[in-house]
DNA sequence: TTGTACGCGTTATCAT
DNA sequence: ATGATAACGCGTACAA
């Protein structure tokens, strides 16, 4: 069951393999009508060239790949959307990329990149903890979109794009305060975590400082480690622990909107209602935030324009118009209807 | 910026190229020393070795590719936790590459397979109407899993695993129907679409015949083509329209889960109630179909059987224990809070 | 146990 | 316009 290959070609069709050649790659120095009978004879025979053969030769090729670490996260799907368009109106290929939880994104991306002879890389989620010396061993520039980063990078070693998560997650509790509660539930990401959940609840601590409201630990839950990290399911496990612990509050920020979906199902489960008995906040903006009953009040991220800028950036970054760059959007508060003002 | 390559960590370790390959790959006939010796200045010096080149030589790999057509459902997700840890436990690799909406997989499939050296290959969604021929350019093992297929396949010619979309829908409209609804609106593929949309309609035409209801075609609604398919947004949309033409029901049927949810959204926004105005089921079974408010009535898919036996086949395709295999899983009528029998 | 040399399928270089 | 041939980086007979 040999493959058949670019050699068979040129002899079934009398000519020598840089012809066949030409002729796939649209190359101008060829004959019309040579063109045409390789072409159909390519057609006849289902010719397909081997990508790795032509991955192996090229120098260079116009593609760019986007790594995804939790690819199920619907977080991403408005931005994968805006990925192939613009890649696409500027000629490239693009390569969606899934990287598993426990994978280390930069070594997918280093071998990736020499693989397919990438010209850049989006990395899209998660957590960035790399080496100055790791990141130096991609050769190609590099983006990090909606990635919360350890704080000691120098920013002069690579781009992103983000939402402020800090300044955002206090904006929506200070909302959550200025609606007169101060007994604020948070579910975020475990303390050891150094990820957005992390961000995110930071901005928690400063709004109730700010409010002049006295922290309380018990009132800080982290999702499970066990369950899918975000997910509703975490956050439907997580409240009913604290909808049993007895611990009093009158609102309940989850850092996610999954997460505040499984907390509002877990008061629903309880005999309560969102909002009249707890109002339950999230982050993100997904549709079934403005889906769910009651819809949900977040803070809503502009993935649309985070995908586009990050796509903008990379390709500075590859035409050299500039070295590094960091963009950061605001999020939007959006208030709907699972939040409620306090007497 | 030379890439290094297996001759210079060959050379720096003064041994030949064979004896580095042998470490990397842990051939046997190697000396643990030198092994330990050559992989140390491999790892200081950061060689990565070229995938491409890798993929061009081996004639075998042992890789198998799940294509997914519609990658953003959340449907497949439980799906490729499965395929992930399935292949790992048969010491494969596992490739998850996106097919776009417009793309031809089966392109897609005999490409990658030429490049990977793939052993299997799974299809996941969609609608396959594929010529034989054009199937017959597989030279490998393939399993179409939850795909809504042409009638005209010859079973021999392929394998398959999903539920039976006209049964488990006549179930639902069945139950329906016996909970006194007998004005059902449908939201479903345009008609012109050969999908499990189609399907899933013919299953309602059967059940409402069995009812001896009268079909009233101004409540079949299709989805808008201008919005994504089967999303919510698409089954908000056409709810809303459905409700304005002021056309009588009790019931909807909207034939995925997320349809449902956008469908119980238009109802909310006009000031209606679920289930106590209108009943909505849904189909798939999606984790959000138990979280939303009310949690909706639908058919659950055994994503995890499917995708065990799935790949329990394709496995046993490349052992040639099998020439072809179609197995029919059973959907579970999941009674939720969406729907209320009717006095 | 180790090294040399060839070939995988393609594209690029350089003749013709 | 076309063709012979040398890489691309790696794995593997085969020889040593």
């Amino acid at each position: 069951m040999a493959s058949i290959t670019i050699k068979d070609i040129a002899k079934m069709c009398g000519v020598g393999v840089t012809t066949v050649s030409r002729a796939i790659n649209n190359h101008p120095d060829i004959s019309e009508e040579t063109k045409t009978m390789i072409m159909k004879v390519i057609k006849e025979n289902h010719y397909v060239p081997n990508n790795s053969a032509r991955n192996l030769k090229r120098s260079v090729s116009k593609t760019i790949a986007v790594l995804i670490k939790g690819i199920t996260n619907p977080f991403f799907n408005p931005m994968i959307q805006v990925f192939e368009r613009e890649t696409q109106r500027r000629k490239y290929s693009f390569i969606l990329q899934r990287v598993d939880e426990k994978q280390d994104e930069i070594e997918v991306a280093i071998e990736l990149e020499k693989e397919k002879r990438l010209k850049g890389i989006v990395f899209l989620g998660g957590y960035f903890s790399h080496s100055k010396e790791k990141l130096d061993q991609l050769t190609v520039p590099f983006v990090l979109s909606t990635i919360g980063m350890a704080e000691e990078f120098d920013l002069n070693d690579y781009s992103s794009v983000s939402v402020d998560d800090v300044k955002e997650s206090y904006k929506i509790v200070d909302y959550l305060c200025n609606e007169g509660h101060r007994k604020i539930a948070i579910i975020t990401a475990p303390m050891d975590d150094v990820s957005i959940g992390k961000l995110r609840y930071e901005g928690y601590r400063k709004a109730l400082k700010h409010h002049g409201i006295e922290f309380n630990e018990r009132l800080v839950r982290c999702m499970r480690e066990d369950i899918d990290s975000y997910s509703m399911e975490n956050g439907y496990e997580v409240t009913k622990e604290l909808l049993q612990s007895g611990e009093e509050f009158t609102a309940i920020y989850a850092v996610s909107d999954s997460l505040a979906i499984g907390a509002c199902k877990a008061i629903f489960e309880s005999g309560r209602r969102v909002p009249e008995d707890y109002s339950v906040v999230g982050f993100d903006g997904l549709d079934i935030s403005f889906y769910y009953n009651p819809s949900i009040t977040t803070i809503k991220q502009p993935t649309e324009e985070i995908a586009q800028e990050t796509i903008k950036i990379l390709f500075d970054l590859i035409d050299k118009k500039i070295t590094h760059a960091h963009k950061t959007f605001p999020g939007e508060l959006v208030i709907r209807n699972s939040t409620k003002r306090l007497n």
